[in-house]
DNA sequence: CGTCTTTGACCCGCGC
DNA sequence: GCGCGGGTCAAAGACG
């Protein structure tokens, strides 16, 4: 994982703090299984592996599972840019939640991370990103955007 | 002009 | 076998 995100999340949730204090502990995060590294290290990375979910499906390939992230923050505005292009190519609504959910894709070539965006219905304030694999290449963006960055802060403070 | 969002339709696995 | 729910595609528009 890159710790920039983890920088961005940061933040993101110093950001959030000062709308409620009600609980410091929301972070939460859970990894599905260990296996699913093992999958991941079969796959040899994304150089093999191109897009899977195309129809027809593949059949008689044996099940890889792939590894989930899910990241549970606090904050109002689910645009929590990790440094990575995304592009949206779905918006569902989920039962027993009001709020619709994103997906996300990344946009380098030949890099098939996906990520979703949810928030709770109880807490408009929680937002639950879930990543879906790896990134095999470096970010895109400038690494001294950290004007932007502030920016994007004032305008939600 | 290129890139990304939007949005409805489609597909597929699964439960009944 | 059918319907539902969740995930994805793709055309058109928005935006710089």
């Amino acid at each position: 994982m890159s710790l920039n995100m983890i920088n961005s999340y940061a933040s993101t949730d110093f950001e959030s703090t000062k709308g409620s204090g009600l609980l410091g502990l929301m972070q939460e995060m859970q990894a599905p299984a260990s296996l699913d590294f093992d999958s991941i290290s079969q796959n040899g990375g994304f150089a093999g592996s191109e897009s899977e979910g195309k129809l027809g499906k593949r059949k008689g390939e044996k099940k890889i599972r792939k590894p989930k992230y899910a990241f549970q923050t606090r904050s109002r505005v689910d645009i929590l840019d990790d440094g990575y292009r995304w592009r949206k190519y779905g918006q569902k609504a989920v039962k027993n939640n009001k709020f619709p959910r994103s997906y996300y894709r990344c946009t380098h070539q030949g890099c098939s991370v996906k990520k979703q965006v949810q928030r709770l219905t109880n807490d408009e304030g929680v937002v639950v990103t879930t990543y879906e694999g790896m990134h095999s290449h470096q970010i895109e963006k400038s690494p001294d955007n950290f004007e932007h960055i502030l920016s994007q802060m004032q305008i939600f403070s």
